[in-house]
DNA sequence: TCCTTATGTATAC
DNA sequence: TATACCTAAGGAG
């Protein structure tokens, strides 16, 4: 495998890892690792701009602002923008598992359950926090907790541990559906606007969702716009009416629970 | 052409 | 909590 860094600023990385012989690839949460022969592994982390091109030979030249390029006799590929871009050895690849939490794509992940119910800080931060489950990003989270109907200010505490079994089970279920299909759909045959049906539209970030970056769109179940605002610097998306605190499903939508013009701005 | 925004994380305060 | 990181796409003008 050829590996250079065009951009110049994985030099010395490329330089380790170039001519070797790729192994092996493996997934945990949101992190990618590649094994060479020798020990030697490739971590990268995609971060909020990672992109990833690829094609066959011969390799075009480069466009853009290329971290890294690989490139065996029949395939090329480009990675542009990660977090992270850089060679582990073992003991790092272990360290970086530890504080990972259970990732809802391997066979082996246990359910986070007992650290999600016993904590205070709200579902939604519980959900996108890697240290408790590794790879549930931005979307996923805002969507599961539409599917599940729950505010995503409730308190980790206060989700019923029924209702978390069937979050922890339906979570597994999007994400492996998201890897088999390449993009992000969560909505329900049920609920898929007649419009979708006449002319599927793939959004920007590659699916059909509830609430995912539809601020002042109608609910697809009720109609009520749907609100934005932030926690801890990320987008929150949600329906007031159809994701109330727990017990309270089905109600009414009742007056603002905040002053009007206040920013609904959640700190953790 | 310029400005804003984005599926994320680490670090400093 | 705020800011830096870092790249490209989309929208405003």
């Amino acid at each position: 495998m050829a590996v250079s860094s065009p951009q110049g600023r994985f030099v010395d990385g490329a330089a380790l890892l170039d001519g070797l012989v790729f192994e092996t690839a493996e997934a945990y949460g949101k992190h990618l690792l590649h094994r060479y022969d020798g020990g030697l592994v490739l971590h990268v982390h995609l971060g909020l701009y990672g992109k990833v091109s690829d094609g066959v030979m011969p390799v075009p030249a480069p466009v853009g602002q290329v971290r890294m390029r690989m490139a065996s006799d029949v395939h090329w590929l480009d990675l542009r923008g990660p977090t992270a871009c850089e060679v582990f050895d073992e003991v790092q690849v272990a360290a970086l598992k530890a504080r990972l939490g259970a990732d809802p794509l391997r066979d082996d992940a246990g359910d986070p359950g007992d650290a999600v119910r016993s904590s205070s800080r709200p579902i939604f931060a519980l959900l996108m926090d890697q240290s408790i489950i590794a790879g549930c990003g931005l979307i996923y989270a805002n969507e599961l907790l539409f599917r599940a109907g729950l505010a995503p200010t409730t308190r980790g505490r206060d989700v019923p541990p029924e209702l978390w079994g069937s979050m922890w089970t339906d979570l597994r279920a999007l994400m492996r559906e998201g890897v088999d299909k390449g993009r992000i759909d969560t909505v329900h045959t049920a609920h898929t606007p007649e419009v979708m049906l006449r002319a599927p539209r793939v959004d920007r970030h590659g699916g059909e969702v509830y609430v995912y970056r539809r601020t002042g769109q109608p609910c697809h179940v009720c109609g009520t716009a749907i609100a934005r605002s932030e926690l801890a610097a990320r987008n929150l998306y949600w329906c007031p009416s159809c994701q109330r605190p727990p017990g309270r499903a089905g109600r009414t939508p009742g007056k603002p629970r905040r002053p009007a013009g206040r920013p609904a701005r959640i700190s953790r």
